[in-house]
DNA sequence: GTCTTATTTCACCGAACGGTTAACAAAGAG
DNA sequence: CTCTTTGTTAACCGTTCGGTGAAATAAGAC
């Protein structure tokens, strides 16, 4: 049985890594074929051959079979999981929780800040 | 220099362990130290302690420093991009482009293909 | 000072990762 | 059949990852 936090660490480590992004950025364009998408890349084809295996067992690409060719196709459904997992943090970088705060906090003089002290040196 | 697509791999690798991912949601209900942290998983301090510093190298927390605690709490900056780069994919998993299409095209009788040809051979 | 609490650093370990080269396989072309 | 094209598999290699136990550090309590 495959847990949905499986799924999920899964998807985001096929997607950490940047070829495999830029592999999935130009499948947005269209479906495309093994060797066609290993151009851009400085590395052998056993090598690009991984990662779409990777993406694939990630249920982010499927494959098909068209002469000597493999067409890959995007299947975007697994980053829709990723999407909501997201989602559950958008107040936080949307709402003065983050950036903001800290922005507020050097901003201001010392003398207004409220709250605990954090044993700032004189010097 | 750190290009996006570098922090935004670190992020993503950084999310794509479950234990750092419950943690982030952990924080979500407030700041929290290391102890605290660590104490829903069955693994060692110092496994939690590298989990924290991968999470901090990421920009996904901050550490303070309060007598012996060191609180952590989240910073969801990192997420806003990544929510940006997945959104560039909705279009793929809400309209018809994803399962959808394949379910269209097995249904359909093959003579009504319209599209670029692939070469398909007449069989 | 010593003791306790909280956390990190160190040294190690096995497994997984991202790449290579070389050999193999599948399918059309001659 | 052989030849070429396309892609995968196999074996290997160095690095990173996620964990451990043990020692070290930091700061308050006594």
């Amino acid at each position: 049985m495959t847990t949905a936090a499986d799924r999920l660490s899964n998807t985001l480590s096929a997607l950490a890594d940047p070829t495999r992004r830029a592999i999935l950025a130009r499948l947005m364009l269209g479906e495309s074929d093994v060797g066609r998408l290993a151009e851009p890349f400085d590395m052998t084809l056993p090598a690009i051959s991984k990662h779409l295996k990777v993406l694939e067992h990630a249920g982010l690409i499927a494959r098909g079979r068209e002469a000597q060719r493999r067409p890959c196709r995007l299947k975007a459904a697994p980053l829709r999981e990723v999407s909501e997992w997201v989602a559950a943090y958008r107040q936080f970088w949307e709402q003065r929780f983050d950036r903001l705060e800290d922005y507020l906090q050097k901003v201001q003089t010392p003398r207004q800040r409220k709250g605990k002290s954090h044993g700032r040196k004189g010097k």
